[in-house]
Order: C-alpha cells, then structure tokens, then sequence
DNA sequence: AAAGATTGTTGTTGACGACAACAATTGTCC
DNA sequence: GGACAATTGTTGTCGTCAACAACAATCTTT
C-alpha cells in the first residue's frame, strides 16, 4: 500500500543479488519530492553559502547584513523592534550587535526616552560599509537570477512576500 | 543617492522630534525586500516550525524524516550515499542514525560486499513507523497549502525542483 | 505605592553546517 | 605483490542559529 520508489532506473542490472555500486543520482527521493520544506531548505543553503561565499571578503553573513539593512532604513529602533521585525530572538540579538558594535558599524545609544531601551543607529563607517555590502549583495542575487531564472526568481519573491 | 525607506507611512506624527513608538508593520525592510533568500529564510522558519509542531506527538524532526524516507525508499544504502543524496554531512549523518537505531527505526548492518561500510535499513518498527509519518507529513504539506495556496505551493516544487 | 509588563542581558540546550583528524578497509599503480 | 592513495565511518571542534529561562533595570497600570 505504501509507495515503493527503490527502482528509478533498472539499468546496470547485475547478475549477483548483492548489493552494487549505486551512483547518488539513481536514489530516489520518494516522498520527499513531494514536500515543498524539502525543496526550500536544500535551496536555502545553496542560497546562503553563496551569498556567505561573494561577501566572503567583507565578511557578511546574511543576518548581520538583514540587521545593518533595517538600521540602516530606520536609525532609531530599539533592539526589540529590530528583533520583531525581522524574526530574530532579542537575546540573538544581542550577540549579533556585539559583534557589529566591535566592528565599528553599528552604535547603541541610550534612549531618553525610555532609559531601558537602545536606539540603534549606523556609524559613519557602518553607512559607508553597508553600502558596499548592498552591491555585493545585488550581486549575489544576481547569481541566484543566473541559477533559477528571472522569472522565477521574480516568481519566487511574490509568492513568499508573505513571510517578509 | 542609496535608498530612502524609513517613511513606510507617515500616519501617527506626533509634535515632539524625538523617538516616537514605532509599530512593527512600518518599519521597512530597505534593500531585503528584492533579496529572495531573505523571503526564503523567513518561509524555512515557518515550514519547519509547523513541520515539528505536525509531527510533534511522534518526536521526528524533517532532517530525521528525509533519512527515513530515503532509507525506506532504497534499502541497504550506505551512509556515504545517503549523506550524499541528501547534503547531509556523513559526520553529521552519524549522530543522526545514532539516534534513530537507539529508538530501533534504523538498523545498521556490516556490509560483506565493502567491510567498510554500513548497509541502512528500517526496522520492521520503523518501516510502521515511517508510514504513520508520512501521514502527519502529508498533513503539513496541506498546511504549507492553506498558508500560501494551491497553486502557489506547486510553483514553488517546480522553481526549486533542482535542488532536490 | 504595589503589581505587572517590557527591555536588554546572560546563560543553557539542541539542531545544524563545515572542517579536520583518525583507523579500518579498499582500490590503484608500478 | 606491495607501497601508496582513496574511501568509509567515526570522533571531535567550531561557529551559526532557534528556543527558553531567568534576571535587573525600568516603564506602565491600577
């Protein structure tokens, strides 16, 4: 009752019932190719290691370029505010502006009005460095054009535009 | 010259200059809204969230559910192959059929053909197992539809079908 | 003023990708 | 046939990331 799947192609048959060389491409997925999350996760890390790979001489991984990006637009948001936005843990965070405050990119400075609170903002450095980072990261997107097509990705955006 | 975004929408001007509340649907995300792998990391949270909440009561996870299934599907695999098949790391794959033979799903058996290697197979338990599985599986794959629609979800297999 | 909620922080846990090293075994090359 | 390279499974480390829990400081509410 449950499908089989175990034959894909029923070349290179051999005589002996034992085990033979299977090569990767004739195992089949089964259900698998059926799961859209499957097919978004192995496209996911494709997707990061290369956009870790161009930004690889600056050193810019893909959330640290997502928190740069939402300073950058609204200098002045807490770290919550950031947090929520963008689906990040406030507690990750908090690690994530460590390291961009070392670096020189982001600062906090302590809110008047709510003296809980941090308004985040860009250094001078940090607006210059995210400025470069956004040509990179157009070409890596670029490169994601060139793998799955135009219109897909194009398709690809306006179907998840939801989740943004 | 670089992008102007803060001003997602001008409603709620209160006198005073300084910082305002700031209501998380108008914070703008600048240059992430064109980058696809921010939507599809945003979208992989939400599938595989859902994915272990549907498959909560029987504790798999989807790395553990595409191991089964492909163990299922092609018996007697070595995990070199299936590490390969799936991208998974064969360092990784260890821990993994570690725990999966522990709760007696996998069983790992001494190849004769290359003493190196493991043959995969399911359990008879396993094989139960997996088929009740893919029932809560394909439960989650009707939640993936309801949440960004029939033929959207189809697309989407299509677009990334070169990845599986 | 007291009680409750929020903000940033610290810490822990576990899943995961990436690497490096190793023993056992197999394949290759001379 | 024997030295050398490659493969397989394993162990270990490192760094990223999501998910919680707890805490002090600080609002907010009542």
């Amino acid at each position: 009752m449950t499908a089989t799947a175990a034959q894909t192609s029923p070349r290179k048959r051999r005589g002996n019932g034992a085990a033979r060389r299977i090569d990767a491409d004739e195992i089949g997925l089964d259900a698998l190719v059926g799961h859209a999350g499957y097919a978004v996760r192995r496209f996911q890390i494709w997707i990061f290691q290369d956009f870790t790979r161009t930004l690889g001489d600056v050193d810019i991984r893909p959330t640290q370029y997502s928190v740069l990006t939402v300073i950058g637009a609204n200098p002045g948001l807490s770290q919550m505010a950031v947090a929520k936005r963008l689906g990040i843990e406030r507690a990750r965070l908090v690690h994530l502006l460590d390291s961009l405050e070392q670096r020189k990119l982001v600062k906090r400075i302590k809110s008047k009005e709510d003296r809980r609170s941090h308004a985040l903002h860009l250094t001078a450095q940090g607006a210059t460095a995210l400025a470069k980072f956004k040509r990179l990261a157009a070409e890596h997107e670029r490169n994601v054009e060139e793998k799955i097509g135009k219109e897909n990705r194009e398709q690809l955006l306006r179907i998840l535009a939801g989740f943004t």
